[in-house]
DNA sequence: GTTCCTGCAAAAGCTTTGCAGAAGA
DNA sequence: TCTTCTGCAAAGCTTTTGCAGGAAC
């Protein structure tokens, strides 16, 4: 049965991407949470196993699976980045109450769109917000 | 025949907002220059006529007008925070290239979404980007 | 052995805050 | 007159940069 790590050294190899201990946790931590992190997450998720571990070394490492396309950057307002492991077309929704961001499907493909005839287009992102159904169950049950 | 300047002084009235002479013309030029500009941009652009404006009266003037709604604020990439005065729904591009911001026409309403049952959707952004028009043609002029 | 990754400190850039004086209602 | 807006300076954050030592190949 093959690890996470193997699985995560295969597909840093597969991009040139230099082997390092660091990359490779920064790498397992982001398919292991989902949580679409910030730096200050990983940092903090990865501090107990490496203390060594450096925000500067997260910011490199993140800019490089970046370069690479294996992780994209998402940014929905906060002035703070985001980091996400899913590359394919997918939605993101914000909950405005416990500020987590959740993955969501959508038919990006069949939009239709008016106004950008002759433009290339290479990526399309839908950002939702607004309170998840956790929250919204919360409320309901304060409220009683 | 009514000039910009009352309709901007309207839209703040009918919102109980203060006037002011730098609020006027934040609102003004948001309202003549809708390109998405940045707190640098308006800064910038309101300096000859308003030598004595700080960039801390634009942020709180912008916030001010988020808060009553008559701006809202997009947040696209490169961390840095652009201010939108259209406020229905609608599609923002990012030209790769020169960096402006285009609006263009989506039908937000129809798309087919799975996986936010019992979630409450307040607002809805769809951000795509790559190369716009006016920078593919002058990629071909430079090829001939 | 050579390349380039790591991490500290410092710098850079955007945004907010505190406060005294000025302007709006 | 009373409220609150303005603008300077300073602080707060996130992110980038420079560089010496160390790890990967």
């Amino acid at each position: 049965m093959k690890t996470n790590m193997e699985d995560m050294t295969n597909k840093l190899k597969n991009n040139n991407i230099r082997l390092s201990h660091h990359r490779l946790k920064v790498l397992d931590y982001l398919d292991r949470n989902r949580i679409h992190p910030t730096v200050e997450q990983i940092y903090h998720g990865l501090y107990d196993e490496i203390p060594t571990l450096s925000k500067t070394t997260v910011y490199n490492t993140l800019n490089t699976l970046i370069e690479a396309g294996i992780v994209k950057s998402i940014t929905i307002e906060d002035n703070e980045v985001r980091y996400d492991i899913r590359t394919d077309a997918h939605g993101h929704f914000k909950c405005n109450t416990c500020g987590n961001i959740y993955d969501f499907e959508v038919n990006i493909d069949s939009f239709e769109i008016k106004g950008l005839d002759g433009f290339r287009i290479y990526s399309r992102d839908v950002y939702f917000s607004g309170i998840c159904s956790k929250c919204i169950e919360q409320e309901n049950d304060k409220d009683n």
